[in-house]
RNA sequence: GCCCCCAUCGUCUAGCGGCCUAGGACAUCACCCUUUCAAGGUGACGGCACGGGUUCGAAUCCCGUUGGGGGUGCCA
């Protein structure tokens, strides 16, 4: 173990997904580790046998890597898992009994509600404090809170106090005997040295009682971080069911990590000055969770699109080509993909669309009919057409700017403009109206293709 | 209901008592560029929730109101 730094720890329970705000929470506490030269502590939190399978685990490695938070790194340390500690965690709870920190009770949740609505009351109001009960089957520790209250120290909201008087005697020990969340969340983060805990603000109304699990078990309270919650258009928290939350998804369908990462890390923090788009040294060693922000954030894809758009933009030719390539099917051949392949780049959001773009390319054409009724009944696109078969047949030199010349050139005698002029041309070879630069795409498809396409083209007009 | 947190353009944010006529980015709109669509350039639209204080001076400090969020489990 290394303790020679601050030690931060992300403590996720598997799920079949890796929530974003999750991987923002990991992203926060990664970037400190490694600005403050401490560790990152992954403890998968799989007590709760009703989501615990294996194979989680290995989804939440592979997020994580992802994102750029290596297991491998010597920052990195883990996974731990919370399931293999209950032993201790059940120790810890022995001696809370044993010194009088905590009780048994044998009331059931139905015993409790039938009490407090009796007694006007809204919980547990510690009907079993002074019982003396001892441990037995059916029967629940709970932690004593004491009068006064607790202060929590927050290093990105300050000072909270919560008021003893609105806890409740909480539950460490379920009547089944297995420890509950509060009791083996500290206990852990107390075996693994946990020095900084950073996590989503629903955690702040646990806190006072994990410190007061730490006081009591004798140990001093790390430092907490509660960093706000990330949330949808309707400002409430994202979740699984209305919400598209999965990273999973948003790499599937294209997203950069590095746009990701950017992203999500100036959700809620700035670098203070006017930029937005970091790379990830400058953000590690700019970050503070002093300078995070308050209140929560909107997950806006349509920003994060942006984001994506503008990484994508910054990648080299052959970077991009390369990215691109697992989007492209395979018979699709890669050399003729490159050669069209930078006027693509200024033209993608995600790398999903890749395809759609040039498919006409590698597929052959398919009219929108849309797309065909707009430009071919005009006058011009016949004789246009004739035009340019007759042209397009003589060329030896077929590139780009000859083939742009040459449609110029053909263009005069309509007194049209290029735009108007190159659209018949357009939607007889790529089917569509819109598309990369159409005289590159010529030269990619080829002269003969070319031809073929126009010739049928020409053929379909009725005229 | 109770507890806690929060409050600057539609959204993400800069601002930490005078540099603010409130800056940037996304989105939207317009224009330019142009080989369609993008990209790029220029510009427009648009905000300190409200009410009291404190101060020579408040987006910035204090109080209240309103609004939003989180929590209130033998889930994590």
């Amino acid at each position: 173990m290394n303790s020679s730094g601050p030690r931060f720890r992300f403590a996720p329970s598997p799920t079949g997904y890796f929530h974003v705000g999750g991987a923002r929470t990991a992203l926060f506490n990664w970037a400190l580790a490694t600005s403050t030269g401490g560790t990152f502590v992954l403890r998968i939190e799989d007590t709760d046998e009703a989501r615990n399978r294996p194979e989680w685990t290995d989804g939440i490695l592979s997020a994580l890597e992802w994102l750029g938070i290596d297991s491998s790194s010597p920052t990195f340390e883990g996974p731990y898992f919370q399931s293999s500690y209950a032993d201790e965690h059940l120790r810890a709870a022995d001696r809370l009994f044993e010194n009088g920190y905590a009780y048994y009770c044998e009331m059931s949740p139905d015993d409790i509600a039938q009490r407090a609505k009796a007694e006007g009351v809204t919980g547990y109001n510690g009907w079993s404090r002074d019982l003396g009960l001892e441990p037995g089957p059916g029967r629940v520790l709970r932690f004593k809170v004491p009068e006064g209250s607790t202060i929590v120290r927050d290093q990105v909201r300050g000072d909270v106090e919560f008021d003893h008087s609105v806890i409740e005697d909480f539950v460490l020990v379920r009547s089944n005997g297995t420890p509950v969340f509060n009791l083996a969340n500290v206990v852990d983060d107390m075996s693994m040295g946990i020095t900084n805990v950073i996590r989503a603000e629903e955690h702040l109304p646990n806190t006072p009682k994990q410190q007061m699990i730490w006081t009591a078990l004798d140990r001093e309270p790390p430092v907490w971080g509660h960093v706000p919650v990330l949330v949808n258009e309707q400002r409430k928290k994202l979740s699984k069911r209305r919400d598209k939350v999965a990273l999973e998804q948003y790499r599937d369908e294209g997203i950069l990590s590095d746009a990701m990462v950017n992203y999500l890390m100036t959700l809620g923090w700035s670098a203070g000055d006017d930029r937005e788009i970091l790379p990830w040294d400058e953000i590690t060693s700019l970050f503070a969770l002093g300078d995070v922000n308050l209140s929560p954030a909107f997950f806006d894809v349509k920003k994060l699109a942006a984001f994506n758009g503008e990484y994508i933009r910054m990648m080299s030719e052959d970077e991009f080509a390369a990215a691109c390539d697992p989007w492209l099917p395979d018979d699709w051949d890669r050399a003729t993909f490159a050669a069209i392949a930078p006027h693509v780049q200024p033209r993608l959001v995600t790398f999903s669309e890749v395809s759609g773009v040039v498919d006409f390319i590698f597929n052959g054409v398919e009219y929108d009919e849309a797309s065909w009724d707009k430009v071919m009944t005009t006058d011009v696109a016949a004789p246009l057409l004739d035009e340019s078969i007759l042209r397009y047949s003589a060329v030896d030199n077929w590139q780009a700017d000859n083939l742009k010349a040459i449609l110029e050139h053909i263009m005069e005698p309509f007194g049209l403009k290029l735009g108007k002029a190159q659209a018949p041309v357009r939607v007889a070879v790529t089917g569509r109206t819109v598309g990369p630069p159409l005289f590159e795409s010529l030269e990619v498809i080829g002269q003969s293709e070319t031809l073929s396409r126009l010739r049928h083209a020409r053929g379909r007009i009725s005229t």
